[in-house]
DNA sequence: TCGCCTCTATGACAGTCGTCATAGTACGGG
DNA sequence: CCCGTACTATGACGACTGTCATAGAGGCGA
């Protein structure tokens, strides 16, 4: 989320206008604004965005979803012994970070782009929904791994993603990681307890 | 969230902000618009509200704070028997009540506009942390009332909240109440299992 | 050299936004 | 009757927005 990667001014504007979705929603997200910030020509915009900004946001939505998928895996493999909520405080702790280093500026953009268009923009609801889905699809691979059943996973893919979304949203207002660090501890156990130890039987 | 009061033409529009702000956000929440929507007239805004599109804003947001606040104390009293996990589902039904009704329009007003205004507005941003303080607060005091610590309840309350806006993000996305009913049994073992039981010890 | 294709540059268009200035109505007390 | 106060009406302004039309570079193969 923080690192733009070297890549042609196509991929720097789709990681630009992510960034900036991050910041104040779609609104905030202007097409000069996407190119001033990619350091890309704003007479590129449509030529690589022929749909306009509906493709762009839509394609800085699914760039989150594939990055926050890739995240998971990468915490997957960092963690010493690989536990439920160990991967759930490295995903909280990533954002942790971020706001004691950078500041509370930015959200999560799948969020911003759900709250501005899910309504009136169908295509941006359904690439919300893929990003949502490839990254809970993530969590619950990485559960299941863990010997969650393969049931029980899904559900708590999607209790963790919603609790870390909506913590990222009160830590944001109140400029304060502790909503973050709260639902990390709570929800620690209840995680840990889903997994199938085998020495239990 | 659905009924709007016979008052007078200044609270039907902090009303009719709040309704817009819950579809589209802060940009879909237009001056012109919100007069429209409340059937005021246009040229009450600067009068009634001097500070702008700000204070209309952080209005309907302190306004949904407040009724937040109410209905869980609606929801309490309204309990057989007051349990956590009781209190937990009757927030989340809310939520699925409504978009099984009304469709998947409209989310949190309070999270739209943290989206999309936390970094650039202080004071919405102040205005948010209000009503989330206003709305776990309640829910807290619900808690303790049932027997949770009270060190513990805030952090419950937290945790609540933080994963019904995540939930109500996932499922405006995903236009299925599956993420919030989801949350609900998964969280509300872990609820009841706060409170001190008096047969315990 | 020519033609072609990818990419860039730039100005203009129509629309919407929040805000303001100005004038107008309604009403209640003096 | 008159004046002040509360509220409404309306048009305009400037600053944006996303989009488009048009034209210009630059390279590459034939």
């Amino acid at each position: 989320m923080t690192v733009p990667p070297e890549r042609g001014p196509r991929e720097r504007m789709v990681f630009s206008a992510a960034q900036l979705l991050r910041r104040g929603g779609v609104a905030a997200a202007g097409m000069r604004e996407v190119a001033a910030h990619a350091e890309a020509p704003r007479g590129s915009l449509q030529h690589y965005f022929p749909g306009g900004k509906e493709q762009l946001v839509n394609e800085a939505v699914g760039w989150a979803g594939r990055y926050a998928a890739r995240r998971v895996a990468r915490f997957l493999a960092a963690l010493p012994e690989p536990t439920p909520s160990g991967l759930f405080a490295a995903m909280v702790r990533q954002w942790t970070q971020e706001y004691e280093a950078a500041g509370f500026a930015g959200g999560c953009p799948v969020a911003a782009a759900t709250v501005d268009c899910s309504q009136n923009t169908e295509s941006t609801r359904e690439a919300a929904t893929a990003a949502f889905d490839a990254w809970t699809g993530a969590v619950a691979d990485a559960l299941t791994g863990m010997g969650v059943p393969r049931e029980r996973a899904g559900s708590l893919a999607t209790l963790m993603i919603g609790s870390l979304e909506g913590a990222i949203l009160m830590a944001r207002a109140r400029r304060d990681v502790r909503p973050l660090t709260t639902v990390s501890a709570e929800l620690g156990p209840l995680l840990d307890a889903a997994v199938e130890s085998r020495s239990q039987h």
